[in-house]
DNA sequence: GTCTATATACAGATAGAC
DNA sequence: GTCTATCTGTATATAGAC
């Protein structure tokens, strides 16, 4: 991997621990064998920097998603493999990185808000596409069902995160195993 | 209001703004009227400071959710009454105190993610408490409805101040008023 | 209880050599 | 592409006067 992507890959990841202002450049030169200034060569500021990343991931996480959903046709299995996702951020004490930088919205840059919200908004619509077509048992349509798992699949991550011992993401997937 | 109780409440809705690593001392000292030595008069440290005020939250946060319900006796309006509460933060543009540091929740000290836990766990069993010895139409039952709810308001939250057209908090309610 | 003044460290960012 | 060196500003925190 070069020097670029090391860059891109580690401010992910500490942005997934503790949002956008737990780093530094410093922090990333160190822990990518480079100076400071040289990260300032691949990206100016931090904000391009984070803008760049949040494309990454969004391009990344929905590919991974549509690989592994490629052979499924039921809802309920395609919104497990999401689930599936969430889950393996917590196995690896990582938030979601747009829902970590969802959380400190206000402070964001409006391109760095623009890149959070396209995450979000195409995930709405995968979910939404996911159930599309589908007998629903629960008093709730499909797009009501997409926010209700959108949510508590955010909110679960969080909450699992400080909660060890309670596995909310394992009663989110119970839900959408009864419920679809 | 007295220094003390004004930099505790700036604090407090700063970080739900933006997180522990988004305002300094001297932010906090404009705010207030005074200067940074004297922030540091009352608070030592800024964890001295984090901690006293996740206490303070926790505190009256039941308290208002107790005052709230305490002519209720359904389990969906005293639920209900828990959601109003995280509608009212989404109308101040005020995410969770908790919810914002449970995203960050590595970097923070010892007692102040016990802090954390201990509003999490407690919200938990208040609403464990309020579905008691209620019939639930869902296949889930009243620990694990919990959990669903407590997952999906707190991400609901964070969505919502991000994709502002689509209300998922308003869903969360729809769920809970089908749900029981 | 609030101040001035300061210590020490670190932030984001840039100039210019190699 | 990476470096050294540096600018300017800000961070947490403390000493000591009033």
């Amino acid at each position: 991997m070069d020097t670029r992507d090391k860059i891109l890959k580690i401010s992910t990841e500490l942005i997934r621990k503790g949002g956008y202002n737990s780093f530094s450049f410093r922090d990333l030169a160190q822990k990518s064998g480079v100076k400071s200034s040289s990260v300032h060569y691949y990206f100016p500021t931090k904000s391009d920097l984070v803008v760049e990343l949040i494309k990454n991931y969004e391009k990344s996480f929905f590919e991974k998603l549509e690989y592994d959903t490629r052979a499924e046709v039921s809802a309920s299995k395609k919104v497990l493999a999401l689930i599936k996702m969430y889950q393996v951020s917590l196995e690896n004490d990582l938030n979601c990185l747009c829902g970590a930088l969802a959380s400190e919205i206000e402070l964001l840059s409006k391109k760095e808000k623009l890149s959070v919200l396209s995450f979000f908004d195409k995930m709405q619509i995968w979910i939404i596409n996911a159930l599309k077509n589908q007998k629903l048992s629960s008093g709730l349509d499909s797009s009501e069902l997409a926010s209700i798992v959108m949510s508590s699949l955010n909110g679960a991550l969080v909450l699992d995160k400080v909660q060890k011992s309670k596995s909310k993401l394992v009663t989110v997937k119970k839900f959408v195993e009864i419920s679809f």
